[in-house]
RNA sequence: UCCUCAGUAGCUCAAUUGGCAGAGCGGCCGGCUGUUAACCGGCGGGUUGGAGGUUCGAGUCCUCCCUGAGGAGCCA
């Protein structure tokens, strides 16, 4: 008699087989009764007879509390009448632990219940499907990026420095009174990595103390960072472009019954196809005043405004150099316009934010280290960030792709806490 | 940090102008041989977030506090 998982059922129409898993409802009529059964891969309806069982499997089953561990054997057949078409009749039964009274019902609850339980929610039909689908969100990437060349070469989490205001960087104590801040991005390690390896990505969690509570903030998330020795911001995007659609393409093969029960609208995912709309921070600046809204050149976007630019487009809209003073100082000045950032930073559309930002690193030596003066940055942590440019310097370009993000866009979901197993936000670390 | 909204049974929510605190789900008991969040009957279940105040009378009105939600700023 064979263990089998429910995913592969279908191949067992007929035979006896052994299904091990939890119980997940219970319809019952009298002398017949369907119990639901679902074992991480799937969910199975059972058929049991009162006549045709043992008189212990119908009395242990007739009371068996949701979600208590059962395994069953029994005879797999095809039913139009059972969800999912496929029904197991069960022949025994044997309770391997009662459950006591389950806190998540049928009937919907607030999302304060759903995340105290978050333990307990993830074994639901909705979050399961999410979660599948992040899963195949970030082998869809890895499988990418593996397979262009790329090498995974991780950045620390423990980071000496602050790069960016230390008001949004998670400080830890260190051994004999040192302080170390969690990383908040790969990026300086990477162009470390990639002056060595020419094609590298780093892929892990990252963690921002921003006292944001939005629909699209985690302190906590996980970012891929693909960096290219060589690459100009042109080749960036295109890169970026490629690897949303291969991602997008991969989901939608894949996962589609995941997004029916979800019930996303998979039309708006497929039109996700290459080119995607380029947008100069200039022509963004002029669709935004066309659009009604007061700005001034020079400004970064706000939510709002991120929003109102990604809504005229159904792709991804990539909008890029913009002004140098409202980015990062390592980000390479357009030698057309020096006062203009080579960077890019990509919108999904219906409303998700940005999920990509990234750009040209500054290559020269003087530059940076003046750019790094000028944002009064501490200089001696910067010290082997300045070798790159000392030994070897070359254009070089990537991006942080954030995966919360990502998934919320391609799962439709209202919040990014549904896209992460276990999230943490500004008032939620439990759990 | 600021703005807005909310807190009533284990859960999701009702409660008219300030006038007896209720329903569904879950739980327990019973019925039903094809159920689809099954259905039908019955039984339990409450310091209305907390502290004050107004009033003959407060879940409802006022003040402060606590907790939560989603928006701004910032960001992926």
């Amino acid at each position: 008699m064979r263990h089998v998982y429910v995913s592969e059922i279908a191949q067992y129409v007929g035979q006896e087989v052994i299904v091990k898993g939890w119980l997940y409802n219970k319809r019952s009529s009298g002398k017949i009764m369907f119990p639901q059964i679902r074992d991480g891969s799937g969910i199975i309806q059972g058929v049991v007879l009162k006549t045709q069982v043992p008189e212990r499997v119908w009395n242990d089953l007739e009371h068996l509390p949701q979600e208590s561990a059962l395994i069953v054997r029994g005879t797999v057949r095809e039913e139009q009448r059972a969800p999912g078409g496929y029904e197991i009749e069960i022949h025994d039964a044997e309770i391997i632990s009662v459950a006591e009274p389950y806190p998540l019902g049928k009937k919907d609850h607030g999302i304060e219940f759903l995340l105290d339980h978050r333990h307990l929610w993830l074994r639901s039909r909705r979050p399961h499907a999410v979660l599948k689908i992040r899963h195949e969100v970030i082998r869809a990437i890895r499988d990418f990026l593996d397979s262009n060349g790329f090498v995974l070469c991780d950045a620390p989490i423990f980071t000496p420095a602050a790069c960016e205001g230390t008001t949004t960087l998670f400080e830890v104590e260190y051994f004999e009174d040192q302080k170390v801040y969690l990383t908040q991005s790969g990026q300086l390690y990477n162009e470390a990595a990639c002056m060595a390896f020419g094609k590298v990505y780093c892929f892990g969690p990252t963690f921002r103390a921003e006292r944001s509570k939005t629909r699209r903030h985690l302190t906590e998330f996980w970012m891929v960072e693909p960096e290219v020795a060589y690459a100009t911001l042109e080749d960036i995007m295109e890169l970026a472009e490629q690897l949303v659609t291969f991602v997008i393409e991969r989901v939608l093969e894949r996962r589609h019954a995941e997004l029916q029960v979800l019930e996303r609208d998979v039309s708006r995912l497929e039109n996700i196809r290459p080119p995607f709309p380029r947008l100069r921070y200039d022509e963004a600046v002029e669709r935004l005043r066309e659009g009604g809204f007061a700005f001034s050149w020079g400004e970064d976007f706000g939510s709002p405004h991120e929003t109102y630019l990604s809504e005229q487009f159904d792709k991804p809209v990539m909008i890029h150099r913009y002004p140098a003073a409202v980015k990062a100082f390592y980000m390479e000045p357009d030698p057309e316009r020096p006062e203009l950032a080579l960077c890019v930073d990509v919108l999904a559309p219906e409303g998700y934010g940005e999920i990509i930002g990234g750009g040209q690193r500054i290559a020269s030596l003087e530059l940076l280290t003046q750019r790094i003066r000028e944002h009064r940055l501490p200089e001696g942590a910067f010290d082997w960030y300045l070798d790159l440019r000392r030994y070897g310097s070359v254009p070089h370009s990537g991006f942080g792709l954030g995966i919360e993000r990502t998934v919320a866009w391609i799962c439709g979901l209202e919040h990014v806490r549904e896209a992460i197993p276990f999230p943490r936000m500004l008032y939620r670390i439990k759990p």
